[in-house]
DNA sequence: TGCCAGGCCCTCTTTAGGGCCTT
């Protein structure tokens, strides 16, 4: 039986929170099926509002690059389109979860609540990790880095090559043999003292 | 072009505080 496939999802916005008005600047989203990205969307959008400096010299997504892109709303529902129904993956979840809930909220659609989350499986799965930010765990495991970091296609192929991992480590280590999206959707929320236990009943 | 969060998780905890992680 092949493998499910999931959408991993990355944004790179005007700042941390849109409760305070932040919107989303780029939108990536690569579909892992098996042990490979099969698919990918990507674009930047316009935000309607200035990029804070810190935040351009972060993510290198300047106003210009934003200006003759398309608006938020046209690349938002492409990006709906996209995902499908397919079962979601990011790291550190609920800051993209937030951004995607909340736009797709402005366009009346509704999203889905399955998004699962590789920083709380890789502390789970990886405690010896000196910290779990994306880079660092990709360095650790030898993963392919995939370009300019803090540019959402290259975070979110890194964040699929992360996940395609933590379900081969699981799997392997544990003897899991159907391992799917809802399955490390309940690991993660597993007290990291009980992983082995939940893992080895095979969730 | 600054200021603003919030969920998770650990511990010198649980009537709390602070670090991590995302842009």
């Amino acid at each position: 039986m092949p493998t499910e496939p999931v959408a991993v999802i990355d944004f790179e916005t005007t700042g941390l929170n849109p409760a305070w008005g932040d919107r989303p600047t780029e939108v990536a989203i690569a579909v892992v099926q098996g042990d490979a990205i099969v698919d990918r969307y990507q674009s930047l959008m316009n935000p309607g509002r200035p990029i804070p400096h810190d935040v351009q010299q972060l993510t290198g997504i300047t106003d210009r690059m934003v200006a003759d892109a398309p608006p938020v709303a046209t690349v938002m529902r492409e990006a709906a389109r996209f995902v499908g129904g397919l079962p979601l993956v990011a790291h550190n979840a609920p800051f993209d979860r937030k951004f995607w809930e909340m736009e797709l909220a402005r366009l009346g659609e509704q999203p889905q609540p399955a998004f699962a989350c590789t920083l709380l499986l890789a502390r789970r799965v990886y405690p010896q990790a000196p910290n779990h930010r994306l880079g660092t765990l990709i360095d650790l495991l030898r993963l392919p880095r995939a370009g300019r970091a803090h540019r959402a296609m290259a975070d979110a192929e890194m964040a699929g090559h992360l996940w395609m991992r933590i379900r081969d480590d699981v799997r392997q280590r544990f003897g899991v043999r159907e391992a799917g999206h809802g399955f490390f959707m309940r690991l993660q929320k597993v007290p990291k003292a009980k992983v082995d236990r939940f893992c080895r009943d095979g969730g």
